[in-house]
DNA sequence: CAAATATAATTAGTATGACAAGTAATTTTT
DNA sequence: AAAAATTACTTGTCATACTAATTATATTTG
């Protein structure tokens, strides 16, 4: 479908700006992350939040729910086992699989970082208001669904 | 700034979102980057794109332009470079610096590859408009900004 | 001009992302 | 129930992102 009035060559920005916000975004947070010495990045925080809310998760379930593959999960999950933060319990019914939960560590680090990541990630949008939001998602979204 | 009326929990989302789709974003192209034996990867093209309109650029001003860091844009460049599609050549007056350059055989992918590149970006935007387009480069360069 | 500082590029290390292939276990099919 | 297909997870490889440190060269300062 051709946009009327826009050159395919303007168009193709799209890609650019958003590529490069996702990275300064994801670079902003983890700076702060370092700064003030989390010792997780912004993706094993994203785990570590979600199996907060979420226990006994299985590492695809975990997958799909974050939009990352297994190979990243397991990677993932390796290093927040190694930190402590996280253990893989032998799933009782399926021996292929692993239900995974946080260690009091883990949960301890979730209640910490909580408002702290929250107010991190508020940075972003001085001077914009609930209706840019919601038209961020909506095209964020769509774009989303147009790519299979 | 707090924004009134929404929690900072569903605010958040903004970051997983933005992630979620960039990744895909990329990906998408990506994958039909190799279906058409492109040889390049999305990052390779858009330097390779870059130096058509501006030969004799540095490494660190394409960096500055990409919006990357030096040590990602030095391996990059030795990858176009180990294809043949780019040249360094020393600077005539700084002899720390490189002038890059599309080989001949560079600037023959960039002309193969421009419009099909266009056609795979394009396909985000279906069911969006200008106005859409619009607003969604105001938002990220709005978030791009806030952040340092 | 010499010393201090800054810049361009590289190298090294760690994390994530994508893809392919492999293993073990489970489910489906016949 | 045995064979085939599927699923969960892991491993390996390559590319990119970010940080820190290094080297060589330029620029600025005292």
């Amino acid at each position: 479908m051709l946009i009327i009035g826009m050159t395919q060559e303007q168009f193709s920005k799209y890609s650019f700006l958003l590529d490069r916000t996702a990275r300064r975004v994801k670079q902003y947070a983890q700076r702060k992350f370092k700064l003030e010495d989390f010792d997780i990045t912004v993706d094993q925080w994203l785990i570590l939040k979600n199996l907060s809310e979420n226990e006994l998760m299985s590492q695809s379930e975990m997958a799909q729910i974050l939009f990352k593959d297994q190979p990243t999960l397991t990677r993932i999950i390796d290093i927040l086992t190694k930190k402590g933060y996280v253990e893989r319990v032998p799933h009782p019914n399926d021996r292929r699989s692993f239900q995974l939960v946080l260690t009091q560590s883990g949960a301890e680090k979730v209640e910490e970082l909580k408002p702290k990541v929250s107010e991190i990630r508020q940075k972003a949008w001085e001077n914009l208001n609930e209706g840019d939001f919601e038209e961020f998602k909506r095209i964020l979204n769509k774009i989303y669904d147009n790519l299979e």
